[in-house]
RNA sequence: GGUUCCGUAGCUCAGCUGGAUAGAGCAACGCCCUUCUAAGGCGUGGGUCAAGCGUUCGAAUCGCUUCGGAAUCACCA
């Protein structure tokens, strides 16, 4: 039974004994003892002061006496104002860490067969250009989203909606036709998603060109500027191109669509090796070029049933103002669908394929009003897990001079920053001599997971909720609270064991109990513990960052105790056992933490 | 203007289901490798928890107001 349970039970018992009331679970506040004080737990009396009608010392006093006398877990305690400390025998403490030994995945909840089903979407690129800072930030907080929902016992499918259809993929088009020269990712040697990036780059550029032109001619005319610009926008010949571009695509033009088919191709030729380096992955991709039509049939059908109505020109919008929100168009006025419709559309064609429980949405925080809205409409058209789908709003992140703009080539590009962030774990680990007794290949790869630990960690360990600022400039730090810093104690603890395996030691499945902790060790193996809570609190709340936040404070904790004890060197040879497998226990639940994050630890660095 | 989110050390962030003297990292300065990996450990300085009012035995945490910042409120996606 785990501690905390127990010493709840007795604390119910003995305010029985003591002042023969009866109190719920709920008002036994056990909380860990703040560092400066003696103890474990740390009960807070105040809410029994009414029951007692003594002074808060005297309470506290008398229960940590009942405690001390008839729990056993209790070894001693001590009473600071209305506060509690209770300090738990080590004998209780090496049995908590037999537990977490024997349990390979502890903390982790396996999902059965009658699990609730969580579908999680999440990257959602356009196919128009390569992924930037903003979309590692979606990729790798939906990953780790998808391993912590499955850590806490649910089955989850992850999901991919790609924008691949639309005027902007017409301008990309177009323009290769116009200036490709038949260029292709073999004979440039460029990855597809960025070949396919600079060729809108291009039409932009010869768009805004030609309306540059066009507005002075107009201005020459007598035109006013701001009109002569409008003008220009409406008439410029390369955009009335796409437009008709993108008639072709919807009416399937042949030629259109195989031009399509062969540059998207490229483009997600491109997509799969950023996301295979990043680690990612998806169990099904849902492509829109086919479920924007879907949407149609839905709102159709809550036409027809009253959720929403007609306008004269024959637009549809659904009425939200009950729910204090705004009127919401569905289908344009040609018929045409709108986002949020293909959005009900996907969310059909979802549902047709998987027997969904909970849809999790890992979007960022510009579409709150978006999801709000979606899941309103879900709702009234009868999906059940439409009220209660998640929007796993994230901020944006910025540069220190504000938003990332492609226009001022300020883009953070994903595949250059994995590449410096490989390039500089390497030169770190050449300047330290890390690396001078490790074949070539193994460095590689070292310096793989380090410089990718170091950039998940960095975006992970933030609050998702928040705007987050990246300085290209001071590069991401391998020093203090960082993936590597994690990733270096993994390492650490794993050359201990490795000399231990040596030495012919190992590591039996119980441990004696009759070893005397310190403060320390005790403390360590109640972190070890709390990974169980962590999971938990990370799967309620949708939150990375609680899993990241615990792990930096496991390891800074196991460094201490690295630095003040011997584990090899311990003379008593119980006592050597027991801190080898507290080591271990140590690197296991590292592993498995920054496993939750999508981040690798090495056996070495 | 309506709605939502954010505001904690010079910088980047924890802490927020109310509990003890508000914590880390970076940056600065100083100390610790003949001892299990120094990508480490220890120390020093650094705070009106945006401001005010309220609820409470107790507020960074909850409520209200104000100020500051962001997003959104499209027949774009």
């Amino acid at each position: 039974m785990k501690i905390e349970t127990k010493i709840t039970t007795s604390v119910m018992e003995g305010i029985k004994v003591l002042y023969g009331q009866e109190v719920p679970a709920a008002q036994v506040q056990l909380q860990k003892t703040k560092k400066e004080f003696e103890g474990h737990l740390t009960l807070v009396v105040f809410p029994f002061l009414r029951l007692s009608r003594k002074s808060p010392e005297q309470t506290a006093q008398e229960i940590g006496a009942y405690l001390q006398q008839n729990e056993p877990a209790v070894a001693s305690f001590n009473v600071i104002k209305g506060f509690l400390n209770l300090t738990i025998s080590s004998a209780c403490w090496i049995d908590l860490l037999n537990e977490i030994h024997a349990d390979a995945q502890y903390g982790l909840t396996k999902a059965t067969e009658t699990s609730p089903l969580v579908m999680i979407e999440y990257s959602s690129p356009n196919t128009n250009k390569p992924l930037h800072l903003g979309h590692v930030r979606n990729n790798l907080l939906g990953n780790a989203l998808a391993n912590i929902v499955a850590a806490n016992g649910n089955k989850v499918v992850k999901t991919n909606i790609v924008n691949d259809r639309g005027i902007h993929i017409c301008k990309s088009m177009l323009a290769w036709l116009k200036y490709g020269k038949g260029e292709t990712p073999e004979s440039s040697g460029k990855k597809g998603d960025h070949l396919i990036g600079d060729y809108y780059v291009a039409f932009d550029k010869h768009y805004k060109e030609e309306v540059k032109q066009l507005t002075e001619q107009y201005m020459a005319g007598g035109m006013s500027e701001e009109e002569a610009k409008t003008k220009a926008e409406k008439d410029s010949p390369l955009m009335n191109e796409a437009r008709e571009m993108l008639v072709k695509w919807e009416a399937n033009d042949p030629e259109v669509r195989s031009l399509w088919k062969k540059m998207n191709d490229w483009v997600y030729a491109g997509f799969d090796e950023t996301y295979k380096k990043m680690g990612v992955s998806f169990d099904k991709i849902y492509y829109e070029s086919e479920t924007y039509l879907e949407g149609k049939e839905k709102v159709m059908e809550g036409l027809e049933k009253g959720f929403f109505y007609r306008k004269e020109d024959g637009s549809v919008w659904a009425d939200l103002t009950q729910e204090g929100l705004d009127h919401k168009l569905l289908l344009r006025s040609d018929g045409t669908s709108v986002y949020m419709t293909q959005d009900i559309g996907t969310a059909k064609l979802r549902f047709q394929d998987f027997p969904i429980n909970k849809m999790i949405y890992v979007v960022g925080n510009e579409q709150n009003y978006h999801f709000q809205v979606l899941s309103i409409l879900l709702d009234k058209l009868g999906f059940e897990w439409g009220k209660s789908l998640v929007h796993f709003s994230y901020g944006m992140v910025e540069l220190p001079e504000g938003k990332m703009k492609s226009r001022e080539g300020t883009v953070v590009d994903a595949d250059d920053l994995i590449e410096e962030m490989i390039q500089t774990a390497k030169e770190t680990s050449q300047e330290l001599g890390k690396l001078d007794n490790i074949n070539k290949e193994e460095a590689e790869n070292i310096a793989r997971i380090v410089g990718l630990g170091a950039l998940k960690y960095f975006i992970l360990k933030v609050d998702a909720r928040k705007n987050m600022t990246f300085n290209p400039k001071e590069s991401i730090d391998f020093n203090g609270n960082t993936g590597p810093f994690i990733q270096y104690t993994y390492a650490r603890i794993r050359s201990v064991l490795r000399k231990a395996a040596e030495a012919g030691i190992s590591i039996p499945a119980a441990l004696p109990e009759n070893l005397e902790l310190t403060e320390k060790e005790e403390g360590l193996i109640q972190m070890l513990s709390d990974f169980k809570a962590v999971v938990k609190q990370a799967g309620e709340d949708y939150s990375p960052s609680v899993i990241a936040n615990y792990c930096y404070d496991l390891v800074k904790e196991y460094n201490q105790f690295y630095h003040d004890y011997s584990i090899l060197r311990e003379e008593n040879a119980d006592l050597k056992v027991f801190r080898l497998a507290l080591s271990e226990n140590v690197g296991k639940i590292v592993r498995l933490g920054m496993a939750l994050l999508g981040i690798e630890v090495p056996e070495r660095m």
